[in-house]
DNA sequence: TGGGGTAACCGAAACGTATCGGCTGAGCGA
DNA sequence: TCGCTCAGCCGATACGTTTCGGTTACCCCA
């Protein structure tokens, strides 16, 4: 079934029919309605093929993702921000073509490819790093792209989550319930996340007058967590509170502080940050920051279209970061509150 | 760049090009080799959407999800077998399109939209129901298509993973430890794999000559497996094991077990099904069974290449479900085991 | 030396759509 | 009544590739 096969039917020049189909003015209401009920007859459904050489468009937008499996495996982010951008997407008749990359190199040749092939119109930039090789590719292909949490003077639209304020609400928590040395693992160098984050943490205490407690170095695992607590233990003065980079990490470090002996939130409070499932099945179940996986994909699929119509496109915001307090953290040890009192 | 770029530059026809780039026979090797270098020096690549014209082939594969976003969270089934799926596509140059649907006739729709836009050579099945509508849509789309652990008698190629032997084995080790009444926590009702593992757990019991214990309903969710911990506690005679149909199931019935006073292993056994990371990072630690979703992926994705190409296919098996003894299942308690005796 | 065969190459058409310039005829004003 | 205008429609072309039938020109053999 072809726009060849309606005009016949129909009656008119392929031309009528297009236009006639596609609402653009040039053709009386009569015909254009009679166009309509033909193509309907004949389940007529234009080829995306002869679009896309046509209006020298792919309809579709892609995302490479790039992350180790275990890591990916526990992330909730995927599952909701693909839910999100296929929500927009689906309205608009693009597809999204995903790739998978084992490392970055891989990850550049696939952006590389996705543009010389002219398989998709625009991309999603996620897990953007410092200097991110990305980017010069992608200005180089003169392919649209949309980041996530992109820094300032990112080159590219970006949609953007405070997640300083939720990082800042558990700060301000803790201290409200007497904490005062607070610990930080972070998340893997080299990534932007991981700098907001870290940064956030270390604002927001001097923002209360504290001293920051140490910043562990963590890489977004488990295992990475499980290390920051053996670290983290043996640090003079111990830190009576841990925020983590992410919750896999919060579980890893929790898990291990467990099997030390300690008593979490007693002896220490741990939060994380994402706001996986996982969390709640925990005991004590994991105090975390919520992120919205599902907003952020929507809007950057919104955003990543406009911009690939030409239109002005300006970074948006979406809801900041919400704090979801539960058990794993919980007031200073006395001990700890009755020290600077001694 | 295109072919007529590199038929000038080498000053032959667009044919001759086109003849000497795809290695088919009719050109002498010296042209071949000059349009070949002027390719090179222009950096041609094929533009897809010409291609996928002129071949009636979109060079894509589809992949529809349809999952509670809650379960597919949890899932690691996802990221590795996109990831198995994509090592085979990247290799010939075909790419992938995601769909997520959020209910049933949601993703019916994505299919039929797939496949009247031709945006799709073929398409995975996942997650397949007794009676799939999606089956016959199919087949009248006349759309390719391979399944994952298909029923006797389904129409399409399919990849299939002996979970019979998984669960075999998972029942033999606990009978071996002394348990004789052994549960099950099945999966959402409808689906496929929920059978075939039900009918696993019922005749690796019934070869040693075991009654079933109860069946209990789940649904593959943390808090059916809560539902299920109640439910089981209840039933007469309570069974000293459990095998859930996954392993989100296990670690919420196991959560209930635990707050209703109850120790696993020592009062009962708690297995599942999947082999997530998360998994280990319990206290007690989950037994359970490990899958292959990568190998899989890259199954189901050569297969369907293969049907798509008309080339002859049968179903392919992948290693079996391997036996992942942890830290949730143990001997039968000793009570128990005595209770025959008075 | 002429005819047939074939390797090497070319031109045109096809895939399915959108667009642009041109043509027709009806309506209107002078 | 003539000419102009414009709505409504058509034909041709372009997008980038593959394929198929046709045209050379060379070689070999009779």
């Amino acid at each position: 079934m072809t726009i060849v096969d309606v005009a016949a039917r129909a009656g008119v020049a392929i031309s009528t029919a297009s236009v006639a189909l596609n609402d653009r003015p040039g053709v009386s209401e009569a015909t254009r309605q009679r166009i309509r009920e033909v193509a309907d007859e004949l389940g007529f459904i234009p080829s995306v093929r002869g679009k896309s050489l046509s209006a020298r468009r792919a309809f579709a937008l892609g995302l490479v993702v790039q992350r180790d499996t275990a890591v990916l495996e526990a992330d909730p982010f995927f599952g909701a921000f693909l839910g999100g951008v296929e929500s927009i997407l689906t309205g608009r008749d693009y597809a999204l073509v995903l790739q998978m990359a084992m490392e970055s190199a891989d990850a550049l040749q696939r952006y590389r490819r996705l543009a010389s092939d002219r398989r998709v119109d625009g991309v999603f930039l996620l897990d953007i790093r410092t200097d991110d090789a990305r980017v010069p590719l992608l200005q180089d292909l003169h392919l649209p792209a949309v980041g996530m949490n992109a820094p300032d003077g990112f080159p590219f639209p970006s949609v953007r989550q405070d997640h300083a304020a939720g990082i800042a609400s558990l700060v301000n928590y803790l201290i409200g319930v007497g904490h005062t040395r607070i610990a930080h693992v972070t998340g893997a160098p080299g990534f932007i996340h991981t700098e907001q984050r870290e940064a956030a943490w270390r604002e927001s205490l001097a923002a209360a007058g504290l001293e920051p407690g140490p910043a562990l170095p963590g890489d977004f695992t488990y295992e990475g967590g499980r290390r920051a607590a053996d670290r983290l233990l043996g640090v003079a003065d111990r830190p009576t509170a841990v925020i983590c980079a992410n919750d896999l990490t919060a579980i890893g470090l929790m898990t291990r502080v467990q099997e030390l002996g300690l008593s979490v939130p007693d002896d220490i409070s741990v939060a994380g940050y994402d706001g996986i499932e996982l969390g709640s099945y925990l005991r004590p179940t994991l105090t975390t920051v919520r992120t919205a996986p599902a907003e952020i994909g929507a809007e950057a699929a919104r955003l990543l279209l406009d911009a690939i119509d030409g239109a002005g496109v300006s970074d948006v915001d979406v809801a900041a970061a919400a704090l979801q307090l539960r058990e794993s953290t919980g007031p200073a040890p006395r001990l700890t509150a009755r020290t600077p009192r001694t």
